[in-house]
DNA sequence: TATTTGCCTACCATGTCAATAGGTAATTAA
DNA sequence: TTAATTACCTATTGACATGGTAGGCAAATA
């Protein structure tokens, strides 16, 4: 399940992205408008400016503001920095997949598909496609 | 993300379904040929049984036997049973739908329709086609 | 120089996950 | 009738994730 970290990031650069003409925008006004706690949100977009995608600036004026345009971003990048990973499970997770039972494992074509099906949805989706 | 209690529960459900004609068919075994803690089996085969999917018997020749045929078994139900819900995100999850942002949020659509695309993979599938 | 803002470390309460342990009740084969 | 087998029940555990909060430091600018 999608935790509030992923589902508060995609909001955090849907807001970015709506307010991209603005200069940098602060924190403070993303918390007021999404309604979500400043101090909580500061976890979040730490892992969106350590992964590349937001940059930030201190001091007056300062704020975050997006790298790229709105519809060079992934949904499913967004979501996979915060989570992790968009597999659905654990035996897809990673990529040391030392299952031992992964030959005749009757359940992991299921999984596999199911995996695929999840990735292509969201990387299908662009963060534009989320505004208006 | 899918626990192991749903990834196990359908690996029971299967091992049940490719011994439908041996009658009560023992945990042990089932814990045996799948390779799972018979202890923890227990817990997941209780939560089977009260939900009505499978059926036991205590004693000698004991064990547990589905409750219908294989292909009148949806994937979906299976894992619901066991994660409590297929939503993977919590704004849909229940049914007493309370975000006061529901009306103006702009990802309640992404949502949802992951949430669709989910349930109809899910319940497209059922536990026949996971035989052989 | 004061204010605004990001950034950093630490902490915490609660819950879930993935089991384990030990016992009781039911059923049947010997 | 007894011993073996099997389901079924309650409780407990350690590790980790979730969803935050608190307080202070660093940077930038008006």
């Amino acid at each position: 399940m999608i935790s509030t970290k992923g589902r508060y990031a995609l909001r955090v650069m849907i807001d970015l992205a709506e307010h991209k003409d603005q200069g940098y925008v602060p924190l403070k006004d993303i918390a007021e408008r999404q309604q979500i706690s400043k101090k909580y949100l500061e976890i979040i977009v730490r892992d969106l400016v350590s992964s590349g995608m937001i940059s930030g600036v201190s001091g007056k004026r300062g704020g975050y503001k997006l790298m790229r345009e709105p519809d060079d971003y992934a949904v499913g990048e967004i979501i996979e920095v915060m989570e992790g990973t968009l597999s659905p499970v654990a035996c897809l997770a990673c990529e040391v997949n030392d299952c031992p039972r992964a030959d005749d494992c009757q359940t992991l074509p299921l999984w596999s598909e199911y995996d695929t099906m999840v990735h292509d949805f969201f990387y299908g989706k662009k963060l534009s496609d989320l505004i208006k």
